[in-house]
DNA sequence: AAGACGGGGAA
DNA sequence: TTCCCAGTCTT
């Protein structure tokens, strides 16, 4: 038996009961890998269910409203993920009349849609040939091969792309692509991989020398950069000041607070003493504030002080309203603020 | 080629 | 803490 031979036989004994496994829908395929990118099975299970019943297809998705979309997307990152699907369903329903396409060629054109995911599609709902290559199978083909070539550089993408190409049983794609992820994410794992039980083993270049905790190699870490958010929590009754945030930041088109971003961290009254302050109204008194809650992203760390001033008399600006309190659960927020609101509301 | 983009689970 | 998850898009 091949490699690819010896990977389906473990799987077909070995795999988890997973939703989107037993459909061949292009759009329900579709909405499990968009859902998964970069995100745990686990983490990502509830949101598909979600989707899938809100939006049982993509003609359903293509008359949601994007607000609509991003508050179902709530709570599970990067949030371009969902923007981006809705421009795809609203396509998908002009041009193809509903069609969920299956092509790897058509669907590699789609917004959201990358080399990954375009053969993911392909494969699952059409049996295309295509290779998927994701974390798991940059790290499966890493150790059985020994290749310490970073699987982010361009160079290493190439190559274990090429890899990933030679190894697929074009005979039957889905099944092997797969194989060859269940087996990275079961077996095969970051840490600890599970070694003394592996079929492959013996043909594992990485488990013959010992090297299962040095590869795959990857490049270089991001640093963390430090933000200073300073919220303004006004309300009136049962009325909340909002704002709508812009595009290009964290956090784009979703719903927040008057922000007052800070170079360093600032007890509240140096925050009220800012030239800032001043549309809020003068001498607006502070009524409470929370401490610093430090939230922690992937590629910033975030001190938020949420203040909250008794009153309002300043100026209304452009993008800003006041939201009922009973309308909250509608808006789109980041996971922290919403928290802090509900908290606040008690609801 | 490098950065940006969330949040959570595991060690 | 650090790593990394069924990655993609922008600059």
């Amino acid at each position: 038996m091949n490699f690819s031979a010896q990977l389906i036989a473990w799987y077909q004994h070995n795999k988890r009961d997973l939703p989107w496994r037993k459909t061949t829908d292009a759009y329900i395929i579709w909405l499990s890998e968009i859902i998964l990118q970069q995100t745990r099975v686990e983490q990502g299970m509830p949101y598909f269910y979600r989707f899938a019943e809100r939006y049982p297809t993509v003609t359903d998705f293509a008359a949601a409203s994007e607000d609509e979309v991003l508050r179902l997307w709530q709570g599970l990152g990067y949030y371009s993920r969902g923007r981006n699907m809705l421009k795809t369903a609203k396509l998908v329903q002009e041009q193809y009349g509903g069609n969920f396409p299956t092509a790897y060629n058509d669907l590699i054109k789609l917004k959201g849609i990358g080399e990954y995911t375009a053969a993911a599609i392909s494969s699952f709902s059409a049996n295309e040939a295509k290779a998927v290559v994701d974390g798991n199978v940059y790290r499966v083909l890493a150790r059985y091969f020994g290749i310490d070539e970073p699987i982010n550089s361009p160079k290493g993408k190439k190559l274990f792309q090429k890899l990933a190409d030679e190894v697929l049983d074009v005979s039957q794609p889905a099944l092997h692509n797969q194989a060859m992820m269940e087996f990275g994410a079961m077996l095969c794992k970051p840490k600890k991989p599970a070694c003394g039980i592996c079929p492959v083993r013996t043909g594992c270049e990485a488990f013959k020398t010992n090297a299962t905790s040095s590869l795959p190699v990857k490049l270089k870490k991001i640093k963390v950069k430090q933000r200073f958010f300073n919220y303004l929590l006004i309300f009136d009754e049962k009325r909340v000041l909002m704002k709508k945030r812009g595009n290009s930041d964290i956090w784009a088109n979703m719903y927040d607070l008057p922000l007052i971003e800070t170079d360093e961290l600032l007890e509240p009254m140096q925050v009220l003493a800012l030239p800032e302050m001043k549309i809020f109204g003068e001498s607006n008194p502070l009524k409470d504030n929370s401490g610093v809650i430090k939230h922690v992203l992937t590629h910033q760390h975030l001190f938020i002080r949420f203040l909250i001033l008794d009153k309002f008399p300043g100026e209304m600006q452009k993008d800003w309203f006041y939201a009922d309190i009973n309308d909250l659960d509608k808006l789109a927020m980041p996971k922290t603020i919403f928290i802090f609101i509900k908290d606040i509301f008690n609801f």
